[in-house]
DNA sequence: TTTGATCTTGACATCGTTGTCGGCGGACGA
DNA sequence: TCGTCCGCCGACAACGATGTCAAGATCAAA
């Protein structure tokens, strides 16, 4: 910009849209120095009170606000107050929820949040984290979608706290909130057999997503505790989408012997095999147990017993973890389990062949 | 920093994290200036080849990552490429449908979100905003909670692209993206009227949110049209989570003459209403419209029919509004009216008393 | 060989702000 | 009256990066 817009027009209401009014245009409007702005636009003692009084004035007559990323770069290191959030999917019910759990214990702080969504892109989870990087986010939050994490290594090394959510880390080793999905996975199988059944299908995500490995294997070794092994055809994974399961119970329930219970290991498939079995008109037949708590699932017909996980609390907690390291606090790297809770509301607890009741 | 850290250590696995590499770092290592090292790592011509290799070679030696905000600083005006939102609540359906179409628009750009929730809190709108203001966002999009965004005359003023949605500005001039509350709550009306109904009830959310407020115009005056005046045992205002709906409903329905329809203005309340009324087994006799869709509201007994908004649409049109501004376009602020959409499940066509046939 | 043009390169100022530090002036004690 | 101390203030450098510009280096043409 070499050519200067004429200085200082209405400040209000100009055609010409003014640049942001800086420190400098109100120290030249008070008649101070930027120091003795800064001072008391920071609330500094030691300023003379009728030049606070001045400042301030022009503060408010021009609309000063102070260039926060400015005064960053000179304040801490750089330091931010953002820290970014690597979400599946801001949308969707469980991402949204650890959002908002982050929002709420990084307000107290004045910490702004930036989020993004993934989408099982490991492409996009790295081209995500390296423009919050660039942007100098204080800490990383991860919901991880790519198989390793190990170019990390460099910001870990650099100090910025990162944590994974939900998903362990590969490659590096940092702090994790994670959930026992084997655990989890194997409570909805006992309950399910417990309830008398042995034909239990299972609906699972994208096997290159951790969690539904670790759900599937769950499923697995509950079985075979029971003594059960399971058919091959009551397996389908790879089922991203409502649509997807839907279509997989179809496909159940045209085949020949097929189960009388499912387990859904993930939200979207579990309202995809609902819709699925009331439309087959066998939802009252069939035994639903799901991974992942829903809005709603209370209100179904019958209501859907899942395994809840508690997407809040591990907000919370990847959240205190951040601040605590940004304290300065030191630790080596830990994984964090938060417990499911299996939630009995009703398609869970419809009896099977080997019921004893 | 006087004392140096003992110059570059093992660049991975230190013990005291080293601070991150700068350009001065990098070019310091690669053996030529800043200015060198900083048109290598922008990809300009005019480097020999030597040098830009060396320069790499110290970058990926480094781990060396731009400062994205300090070079904004220079590049133009210090924009961020990084817009605000100013959300009801990240959680919410509504509110991270538009999150979501904002980011992917803006995702095409390279551009990053700032989220926050506001929880109807017009203390927090403010302070957000300001939040993100201080923080240099390129554009802001609100979903306003106070009762006057005037506050706002500055930074509009200064060039600041800001949009609306879902409720319109006041003592601004901006442009907003709106729904037609008045007509969609109208359009409830005459279906629940067309299927035979007269008594029937609002439900709604905060007086304070201009949302509601029309939708209870729209009520009123759709009503009117019919010849019917409502009574005012059958409204409720200021209903704004699940449990109030619930405990209005029960009231509703504890007193005599008791609706035989409702209207519910929001999302929550019209959950809050189904919960009740399944509560009082009369959800299969009081007819149901809702405004806002919901997830799994078609698989609810019985389906509920709502006036469904768009927030994707609305998010998309916010954010080319804003990118539009943003690449320099002019216009007068607009209001831009995306319309409702009547979705007709079931709950709403239950008939009623006078119901022809 | 000289001239002029082109290509590379780094010194320097700058973006908006704050840390450092030294200077000025008045108050106070000796 | 003088010296000190303290309160107040601003010049300056710095944060990390890039725009400007002019100085060398290189090379082709004369």
């Amino acid at each position: 910009m070499t050519q200067d817009p004429p200085a200082h027009r209405a400040p209000v209401h100009s055609a010409t849209p003014a640049r942001r009014p800086t420190l400098r245009d109100v120290a030249l409007l008070a008649g101070v120095s930027t120091k003795t702005a800064s001072r008391v636009v920071n609330g500094e003692a030691g300023v003379a009170a009728a030049k606070v009084a001045a400042v301030q004035q022009a503060v408010g007559k021009l609309g000063y606000r102070p260039n926060f990323t400015a005064s960053s770069l000179r304040r801490l290191k750089g330091r931010t107050a953002a820290i970014a959030a690597v979400l599946e999917d801001v949308s969707n019910p469980f991402s949204s929820a650890l959002h908002r759990a982050l929002e709420d214990v990084a307000r107290d702080r004045g910490v702004m949040i930036f989020a993004g969504s993934v989408d099982e892109d490991p492409e996009r989870e790295r081209a995500l984290i390296h423009a919050f990087i660039a942007r100098q986010a204080d800490a990383i939050v991860v919901v991880a979608a790519s198989d390793s994490q190990r170019y990390l290594a460099g910001e870990v090394n650099a100090g910025t706290p990162v944590v994974f959510v939900d998903r362990p880390p590969v490659g590096i080793d940092v702090d994790a909130v994670l959930v026992d999905n084997h655990a989890g996975a194997a409570e909805a199988v006992h309950h399910l057999v417990a309830h008398g059944h042995r034909a239990i299908a299972y609906l699972g995500d994208l096997l290159s997503i951790a969690t539904a490995r670790q759900r599937f294997q769950g499923f697995k070794e509950a079985l075979s505790d029971h003594g059960i092994r399971p058919s091959p055809d009551h397996i389908a994974h790879d089922l991203h989408t409502e649509g997807d399961a839907q279509r997989a119970v179809r496909r159940l329930f045209s085949g020949q012997a097929p189960p009388t219970a499912l387990f859904t290991a993930q939200n979207l498939v579990t309202i995809g095999a609902v819709r699925a079995l009331r439309e087959l008109g066998r939802h009252h037949e069939v035994a639903l147990v799901g991974f992942d708590d829903f809005p709603l699932a209370d209100l179904l017909q019958p209501p859907v017993t899942v395994i809840a996980q508690d997407p809040s609390t591990m907000g919370r907690l990847a959240a205190s973890l951040i601040f605590r390291r940004l304290d300065g606090e030191q630790w080596t790297p830990t994984v964090h389990f938060v417990p499911t809770r299996m939630v009995a509301r009703g398609s869970g607890e419809i009896p099977g062949p080997y019921a004893t009741a």
